[in-house]
DNA sequence: GCCCGAATTGTTAGCGCTCACAATGTCGTC
DNA sequence: GACGACATTGTGAGCGCTAACAATTCGGGC
């Protein structure tokens, strides 16, 4: 209170009220054992009545280590990646590490580019790059950066090291489910092609009607978008009556848009045409009707790509070879099945 | 190439290899005017050659300043928080700044202080707190921290420099809408008690209702989930009938669960009960019906926000008094509406 | 050819902390 | 009561950068 704040006090000025060296004052921070309980309180005393905080810099600097994490990341007002963000930054806190994000509308070479440098000038230990396009994953093999680097939503197959939910067996799960409730056929709209889990969905659901021994119908693409998903669903409606009963929609914000179309055009889900979407949005439960639909772990994969960063910055881990795959989950609700269970009554 | 990776360059390394003294690379770093082209071209080259990049904190411990910024949230999977996270990082960015965010699943005075803390020891120079919880707000003017924090969503009578959406203006907008349609009564669900924003929207309500002289229906709460809004819904399925013909839900997500809870009651909207939401999230296009709602500029929100921060941090505006309202804007659809316009037609 | 001011470059001190090591104190043992 | 082992505290040297100032160089005017 009587102390003049122009300048935060230092670790010095701190010694100095207290009557020890600054490097006492250093190991009582430091939790470090070897302080008399006394001298511990002392300091403690000193530091509260002086309001210390220990400048962040100055100890990056002495310890080369800033405790900082990075995130590039895009589309983050959608439900998956925003999910993502808040599992990674939760994971890192639970590290001791704060996360610096920065937040891209269009992940392109240039941008994803722009960012790793701006985190970089800004002293991150390592990035996790949520990175879904596929011209993203090449431009991270590519770029130089001090640091290692840890990829979400890639697909399995890059070189960079990286965390991913297997697209592929959600695409699975969802297709055969439809085919085992009688469908003879299952129609998909797909997320954009530059996508990696776009395509890796494609390729789940048509090796799914191939194993079944069924041709795939002809493949609708949709941008994501409830609206992309209500043009397609325009679209698919003009098919019912001539071999399409059920959809698989790449995400639920397309499958939203579909019901809509579909109840437009006076086709009803299930009855007419059975519709699964992706992601398990919280609000895919109350869709008209409850959509069935594939949950993503979005908690797990910040856990993992977390511990795989942190591995690789302390050189626990070669880098280059670490692929970690997580499993997704089956959500059976009434789009696709003519029994409607209760909205709350069960956990999904 | 040749170069031993064992510890990064330096500044004095660059400037070794350039023949010329570390300072004049500080310049060329800087953008100093005075130096001379063929010197600038040198220290490039020879940036370039080494792969140099400027250590952050020892730039940060000489400048006293780490040119990142701090935010507090909760909730960030939501359409809003995340949203505001996003324009938050956005404006950051433009002005040359970092962010740090550190994401809460509740926030309590504990984990707001706590928050405040880890951001402190980050080094961050300022901090934006999206607070919308009342109880957060009286923690924020409390709490001791050595940096201005500017708080988002708590309403404007607070102690602390604040930018909002002018939420009782939204609820206005709503609540007169539907009684220009025709409607006696509006009725209304609430968001959680201890939400200012909740607050301030009620009191919108519940003023419309009294200057055009009618008195306020019993008022129904929720927990901003759809499940809530379900639950809510077939409460108020019971009153159709018996007045009930206008509902003002105080979020989008609670109002497809109305929506939903109305259908499976036989009661049609907007021919029997219409329904307003709040928020705008881009779902709400695709409702059934699409839904009229209440919405909010979040990039303004950012904007304004960091510009306030900025202030404070560069001493441009004294603390305490600051206080920017955000007008929200009405989007009205078929919920309210006999007339549906088509999905995407209207930039609405 | 010399002088002055501006442009350009170099030198010297920190910024506030941690690390490595040195110095001191403490205690039990023989 | 001296000695060693260990606990506790202090000292000095950076970490890599920028800011302030000093030194040098370069022109042009006379």
């Amino acid at each position: 209170m009587t102390h003049s704040q122009l300048r935060p006090p230092t670790m010095a000025d701190v010694a100095r009220q207290a009557g020890v060296s600054h490097q006492t004052v250093s190991r009582v921070l430091g939790d470090h054992p070897n302080v008399r309980d006394e001298t511990r309180a002392k300091v403690l005393r000193a530091i509260e009545e002086m309001g210390y905080r220990r400048n962040f810099s100055a100890r990056a600097l002495a310890t080369r280590r800033t405790r900082t994490l990075g995130v590039v990341a895009s589309n983050t007002t959608l439900y998956g990646p925003a999910s993502t963000l808040f599992a990674l930054e939760e994971a890192a806190r639970a590290e001791g590490y704060l996360v610096s994000t920065v937040s891209l509308r269009r992940l392109t070479v240039e941008t994803l580019s722009e960012a790793l440098d701006r985190l970089s000038e800004g002293g991150v230990e390592g990035v996790v790059a949520i990175a879904p396009q596929r011209s993203a994953v090449e431009a991270l093999a590519e770029l130089r950066h001090p640091f290692p680097v840890v990829a979400v939503g890639t697909g399995s197959g890059a070189e960079v090291p990286s965390v991913n939910v297997d697209q592929n067996l959600g695409a699975r799960l969802a297709t055969a489910h439809l085919l085992a409730a009688g469908h003879r056929r299952v129609w998909h709209l797909a997320g954009p092609e530059d996508w990696q889990e776009a395509a890796d969905r494609v390729d789940g659901w048509r090796a799914t009607l191939e194993e079944a021994g069924v041709e795939a119908p002809m493949l609708l693409r949709g941008d994501w978008s409830p609206l992309s998903g209500y043009r397609a669903g325009q679209e698919l409606a003009g098919w019912v009556g001539r071999g399409l009963t059920a959809v698989f929609v790449a995400n639920d914000q397309m499958a939203l848009g579909v019901l809509r179309a579909l109840r437009e055009a006076g086709v009803r889900t299930p009855q007419d045409v059975a519709v699964a979407g992706f992601d398990d949005i919280p609000e895919s439960e109350f869709f008209a009707p409850p959509l069935t639909t594939v949950r993503q772990d979005f908690a797990t994969v910040g856990k993992r790509s977390i511990a795989l960063l942190l591995d690789l910055i302390e050189g626990r881990t070669p880098s280059g070879t670490s692929q970690v795959s997580i499993e997704p989950q089956l959500v059976v609700r009434a789009s696709t099945f003519p029994y409607a269970p209760q909205p709350g009554a069960a956990p999904g």
